[in-house]
RNA sequence: GGGCGAUUAACUCAGCGGCUAGAGUGCUUCCCUUACAAGGAAGAGGUCGCAGGUUCGAAUCCUGCAUCGCCCACCA
């Protein structure tokens, strides 16, 4: 027993959980401790398993919102229970340069601020000066700004992470990473120069990867434009055809004019010819059945609109491309790249055009030239018909302007090849492959399995549904294109020659010879007119110097190469690589790749991958790619557990696991270009990281979206309301940039995001915050103040001496048999990637089995109980554990207090080490002897009689302190089982217990309840209209089920089909409804007759 | 157009062949019972989107429809 002066353990916890009191004392702690460093080394990989998680590192364009807070909670349950199990575990954070979108962001605030921008370094650029390095210094400081506010924000919300091993994916590892895997690639023919058609942002003027894309329904007009007939030479032969489209200025750059070869009516004229107006370019009329044939009754509105004469204009469509390539047109490019009509960019005929009509056309913009265009052929009685017409337009993803499809010269990815996506496909786990569809690999494909099966697939989704997606984009894969005209990225690693070389032909063979040596020392790798060139090469005489690419293998190191070549005159490419090309090689670029480092060797693969489902082609799929292509040869000796069986090939990760998007209370994703988003810091603020943290564990089921509906705070009286609502552009509900609540005002952050409203000492910056936290943080409370108590109770010597094997009440045993359940469900589910359930498990446990039920019960006894605090003890050291993983830091301030309060609490069948801090303590493992059937039965009954109790009691609205007499009448043996568990069951519902027998006389004014055989009376309480009210509703409810189960069990099929034990316990439950009934029927019979 | 998912209490979501369909928030009544009012006890509230089917038995499986959301494809 604690002595009476001794220091009360609650004094240094007050009564209401303060986050902002904690969180940061905590944090401090972890970090000083090194607690969450990891090292691979062989030492400690002996027969600890490893567990890594590589972050999907979020973009340095803005702060983390809570998509983020989701996807790192995720991961530090995973990584904090992984680690606390033993594993050498390892969480690699790390952030991703994010090339277009930061770039854009960056401009756009340079723009803001009225700054040089970029178009002004491009200028200086261009006159020699160094505007680049200039340009990239201004995004280089953004990313520093932006990279600290993420890993801040990491670790507020007290990821984890091992924060030692922080990456970009722009830093020097990475950026040797990305040379050498661009180098392989060059060098096995795997990456390529093609011409081809690209979505073309005019406005950012860089090529956008088809993902870069999306797509938004305009409200745009079908132009039907007469085209006149002619003959070869261009003489009008008289008529005319009319071609439908929905883009008019495209029509300079028309090369053909297509009909459907099948079309009845039309099929006429393949091989006519027409003079193409404006232009004066004579262009055959061809046949292509990708040209819809015109049918007015369809219902497909192509169909519908088409005229069955198609313009083809292979520079400005990708179908027309196709069709072009098919025909052999020439492709016509009438503009430049910011997409004004040009004469500059390809347009080849342009000398033999009818200058006075194009003339004005030049240097439109395409909108104008589209007008333009409309115009002349009206006035000029071309236009045949005009009609609205709704259709899904490709946008930038960045800029939001119309994507320009746009001829131009590109390094691809050749993605297609067997060894990438074929090899990806063979990796998927199995059973998550779907055979049968129209597009999987045959036998002889060369995508397909091989033959011999050596390679055992082990990717696998969670959910598994997402197979599908990832099988899908493989099965259709296009080369991946991955150059970009931009300044901030990974520069491509090629040089070459712009204009042909007039050295002397002696120099020119000194110069071959050299590049063939460090060909051959590997240090670069060289394309030839699109070929590897191999160790030696032909037919010197006619080569073309500007046919040769040269792949340096690590220009930042290889300075006597570049110099060389720069002293040659060629020049080093100015594009840089698609942003996944980097954060393709992300779970290799962390742990040291190229080199054969010890990290590779323990943690590569890594055990999970934690994404949304946005990504997994962006993303996963190019992991999956080049993880398993570079790790070929990489000399790392094959893990037993880990890995490929085909060779040393391994994969990224063998589970990924795809979580839900966040969406806001009107069903929209969560975003920072929608300026939805919440930044995570606001529900610190106003919830606490562990109640945010908890709450999205909770919401974390296997379905797609969770809607989350964001009130706001007014800053100036703390008050929590609903914002207003503005429709944005795209028709996003938004919050209004600026809000008023009780005649103050204030600005949202969609206003600050978008830039609509800037924050004042009169009108500050609101921030936001969700009812939905109430959860996480209502729990938290509980969990401090269950501990405040709790702790008071426990007497370090009482629970030394009880020892780890007390005898046990009920009680105890049913408390600790609830535990052992508890940890062995939250070990289920966080294997399973089932956190909503883990969350709930610890919850119920906690909170339903815990506090209200065990100690509540134990209350009047523990004091003075040395068992049942050694049971106590171990469930509040057991909960912390447990809930470590969700909750992290209320759950180590509370491990310090029950440090101090007692020592190792260990009991029978689980083993509960005392460790300095929780985050390194060992996780709870149960053998199975916590486990007490009679004792949950029985604790089962008696809750059943405790609650009947309360029932009565707030019927008959008896206060609590008032202690009730009660009397029971049962068979003997059910009073028996009554009269031993009356202490707890008194305590519970308040009462004091009088006579329990088989033959006990209903007392005079007493109400009454019935619990199996058991009638309950409550003495001196009898109201008699509350009681009538309440057995009439009782005996309703009885009839009503009464009649379910003989309803059942009067069907056949049902006592023939139904297995036994079920229709045995149908029985039973009629059984007992009717007893039931016929007692309460006497309570009434006495109530009227009394 | 192809695919995926959702539709269950006022709100946000669990449950995914057999408990009287659950939780959190909100609501009602009583209680500031010295752990917690961010709490306790009790309670109201649901023909599980609609229509068929399979089954002894369907919120749960199948088919169709409707509505909403996401991904992919698509500027005639």
């Amino acid at each position: 027993m604690s002595a009476p002066d001794a220091p009360s353990q609650t004094a240094s916890l007050p009564p209401t959980y303060a986050p902002h009191a904690v969180e940061p004392d905590i944090a401090r702690r972890w970090a000083q401790s090194d607690a969450f460093h990891a090292e691979p080394g062989p030492a400690l990989a002996g027969d600890r398993q490893p567990f890594t998680i590589c972050i999907p590192p979020p973009n340095v364009t803005a702060a983390l919102h809570l998509g983020h807070a989701l996807n790192n909670t995720l991961q530090d349950v995973l990584t904090r229970y992984h680690r606390m199990r033993g594993d050498n575990t390892c969480w690699l954070p790390g952030t991703d340069h994010a090339g277009i979108a930061t770039q854009t962001v960056v401009d756009k605030r340079l723009k803001q601020q009225g700054d040089k921008s970029l178009i002004d370094y491009k200028r200086d650029a261009a006159e020699g000066k160094p505007g680049r390095e200039q340009f990239i210094e201004k995004v280089q400081a953004w990313k520093d700004e932006y990279e600290q506010r993420i890993t801040d924000q990491l670790k507020a919300m007290g990821c984890s992470c091992d924060y030692d091993r922080q990456a970009f994916t722009m830093d020097a590892p990475r950026a040797r990473a990305v040379r050498e895997g661009f180098f392989r690639l060059f060098k096995d023919g795997l990456i390529y120069r093609g011409k081809r058609l690209v979505n073309w942002d005019p406005v950012s003027q860089t090529a956008l990867a088809d993902d870069e894309v999306e797509s938004k329904d305009v409200d745009g007009q079908f132009y039907y434009m007469n085209y006149p007939l002619c003959d070869e030479q261009g003489e009008l032969t008289g008529g005319h055809v009319t071609v439908a489209t929905t883009r008019p200025e495209t029509m300079l750059g028309d090369t053909a004019v297509a009909v459907n070869p099948r079309d009845p009516e039309r099929a006429k004229h393949i091989g006519q010819f027409v003079r193409l107006p404006i232009v004066g370019r004579v262009i055959p009329i061809i046949g292509d059945d990708y040209v819809v044939i015109p049918d007015p009754d369809s219902d497909d509105a192509k169909a519908k609109m088409a005229s069955g004469f198609l313009k083809v204009t292979p520079a400005h469509d990708t179908n027309d491309w196709e069709i072009g390539q098919r025909h052999n047109l020439a492709a016509i490019n009438v503009m430049a790249p910011d997409a004004t009509i040009s004469r500059e960019h390809g347009w080849i005929d342009i000398e033999d055009c009818d200058c006075e009509a194009v003339e004005p056309l030049l240097g439109l913009s395409r909108e104008d030239a589209r007008k333009a265009i409309v115009r002349w052929f009206r006035e000029n009685d071309l236009l045949a018909d005009q009609k609205p017409y709704r259709h899904a337009v490709g946008h930038s993803y960045r800029s939001h302007v119309p994507v320009e499809p746009y001829l131009s010269d590109q390094w691809y990815v050749k993605v297609t090849d067997d060894r990438l996506a074929g090899a990806a496909l063979r990796a998927m786990a199995p059973d998550q492959r779907t055979e049968g569809t129209a597009t999987t690999w045959t036998d002889t494909h060369p995508h397909a399995a091989n033959a011999t099966g050596d390679w055992e697939g082990e990717l696998r989704f969670h959910p598994p549904r997402y197979a599908k997606t990832f099988q899908a984009w493989h099965e259709n894969i296009r080369d991946w294109c991955i150059s970009r005209q931009l300044w901030w990225g990974h520069r491509i690693p090629v040089w070459r020659r712009e204009v042909p070389t007039d050295g002397p032909p002696a120099a020119l063979e000194a110069m071959i010879e050299e590049l063939l040596e460090w060909n051959r020392q590997g240090r670069i790798a060289m394309q030839y007119r699109g070929e590897v060139v191999p160790l030696a090469i032909s037919e010197r005489d006619q080569l073309d110097l500007t046919a040769f690419f040269i792949c340096v293998r690590d220009p930042e190191q290889d300075a006597e190469i570049v110099e060389k070549l720069e002293a040659w005159g060629l020049t080093r490419d100015p594009d840089v690589l698609d942003t996944w090309f980097s954060s393709g090689l992300w779970p290799l670029s962390t742990m040291g790749w190229p080199e054969a480092t010890p990290e590779l060797q323990a943690w590569n693969p890594t055990s999970v991958l934690c994404t949304a489902r946005e990504i997994i082609t962006l993303w996963v799929s190019r992991m999956v790619m080049f993880n398993h292509y570079f790790t070929g040869d990489d000399g790392l000796a094959q893990r037993p557990e880990g890995g490929a069986a085909n060779g040393q090939q391994r994969l990224p990760f063998r589970d990924v696991f795809i979580h839900a998007m966040i969406q806001d209370g009107h069903g929209q994703k969560m975003s920072k270009s929608l300026g939805n988003g919440v930044d995570p810091f606001d529900i610190i603020d106003s919830h606490g990281a562990d109640a945010m943290r908890y709450t999205l564990t909770s919401m974390t089921t296997h379905t797609q979206d969770v809607r989350m509906p964001v009130d706001m705070i007014d800053p100036h009286t703390g008050e929590t309301f609903t914002p207003k609502f503005v429709t944005a552009s795209g028709g996003y509900k938004v919050a209004a940039p600026t809000q008023d609540h009780h005649g103050k005002s204030m600005v949202s952050s969609f206003g600050v995001a978008s830039g609509r409203a800037t924050p004042s000492d009169d009108a500050p910056l609101a921030r936001n915050t969700s009812e939905k936290f109430d959860l996480g943080r209502n729990f938290a409370n509980k969990v401090w103040n269950a501990f405040r108590f709790g702790l008071d109770l426990l007497d370090r010597d009482a629970v030394e001496q009880a020892g780890p094997d007390p005898e046990l009440d009920m009680a105890s045993a049913w408390i600790l048999s609830r535990l052992g359940r508890t940890i062995r469900a939250c070990d289920d589910a966080l294997n399973r990637y089932e956190f909503a359930a883990y969350a709930t498990t610890v919850y119920d446990f906690f909170w339903r089995d815990l506090c209200d039920w065990y100690i509540e019960a134990i209350k009047p006894t523990v004091k003075d109980d040395a068992s049942q605090q050694r049971a106590l003890a171990a469930c509040l050291d057991a909960s912390l554990r447990i809930l470590h993983p969700a909750m992290p830091f209320i759950t180590e301030r509370l491990w310090s207090a029950l440090d101090e309060a007692v020592g190792d609490v260990s009991v029978r069948g689980l083993k509960l080490h005392p460790w300095p801090m929780l985050c390194e303590a060992s996780w709870p493992v149960t053998d199975g002897s916590l486990l007490d059937e009679q004792a949950e039965s029985d604790w089962e009954l008696l809750q059943r009689i405790v609650t009947a109790i309360r029932e009565v009691r707030a019927a008959h609205n008896v206060p609590p302190k008032r202690i009730v007499q009660v009397s029971s009448q049962a068979p003997s043996d059910v009073a028996r089982s009554v009269m031993t568990r009356r202490r707890f069951a008194e305590t519970l519902a308040g009462y004091e217990g009088r006579e329990f027998g088989p033959n006990i006389e209903p007392p005079p004014g007493a109400a009454s309840t019935v619990v199996g055989e058991a009638t309950i009376y409550l003495h001196d309480l009898l109201d008699p209209d509350t009681e009538r009210k309440r057995l009439d509703k009782r005996k309703d409810e009885l009839a009503k089920s009464i009649a379910a189960l003989e309803k059942r069990l009067s069907n056949k099929g049902y006592t023939d089909k139904a297995p036994p034990h079920l229709v045995q316990q149908t029985r039973d439950e009629l059984d007992a409804k009717q007893r039931e009934l016929a007692a309460v029927g006497e309570q009434l019979t006495a109530l009227a007759a009394g």
